[in-house]
DNA sequence: TTTGACCTTAACGCTAACGTCAACCATTGA
DNA sequence: TCAATGGTTGACGTTAGCGTTAAGGTCAAA
């Protein structure tokens, strides 16, 4: 598909989708003509990049932990260098760290409301 | 204390620290020289809020939810406008939703983990 | 064949969350 | 008393993740 499907399937402007090629995120086909062409598999990888720098991940990170997140990902075992998986091990425990925080601070807040609620 | 003994105790710039001041985030008293005076419990809120940004928060919305987690927070009902709690609602949607967009992350980083390590 | 929708690259603009001076005031120990 | 340390307010610099023109190529439909 061409870049503004994938942009309406995802949700995503042109303009990040070029970007993330530029970082190396996804890296589209070219066709004769010169226009991108994204294999359909790429809208679900896309979504994951959106959700991941939403959740405060920089490019750089995600650039290392996607190869993880493929499936099928047999090819992708070529790349575990040991400093790669100690990275993803970090990261790993970092994703831990921010899981406990927003649980907390859920907490925290559906605390308030309840109490809020019991006032009125 | 001042600036910069809260800065060493939160590993925080005091950079940083007057730029939460900017935000309205932290506020602190002044001294009579024109120092900045922080009350000791300003400590955790600042951890709270290095905490908030690394998840992805910007100021404008740790801005507002920063009162429902004060405590003693009696005195922070008054701020509970309509608007105001449904901002907090929607804030705490999108935590469920990052943490669980996280969790599975988590989880396909472990398991590309485990299949590396049973090759090895 | 020409309009309109969609694509290309290149380049400048923008915002958030600070870092980094610069120039100056305050406090304290030698 | 004076040098070191640490505080103050600007103000400009930086990086990431795009938005926004600008100037032009492509292609299907009328």
């Amino acid at each position: 598909m061409k870049i503004g499907e994938l942009s309406s399937l995802t949700g995503t402007s042109p303009r990040a989708l070029r970007y993330y090629e530029d970082e190396q995120l996804v890296i589209p086909r070219r066709m004769p003509n010169g226009y991108r062409e994204y294999d359909d598999y790429l809208v679900d990888r896309v979504i994951q990049i959106r959700g991941l720098l939403d959740t405060g991940l920089p490019t750089r990170i995600i650039r290392q932990i996607l190869p993880c997140l493929d499936k099928p990902r047999t090819i992708h075992f070529a790349d575990a260098t040991p400093e790669m998986l100690a990275t993803l091990e970090h990261e790993r425990d970092r994703m831990d760290e921010r899981i406990e925080f927003l649980a907390r601070n859920r907490a925290a807040i559906t605390e308030y409301l309840d109490e809020v609620r019991a006032l009125a």
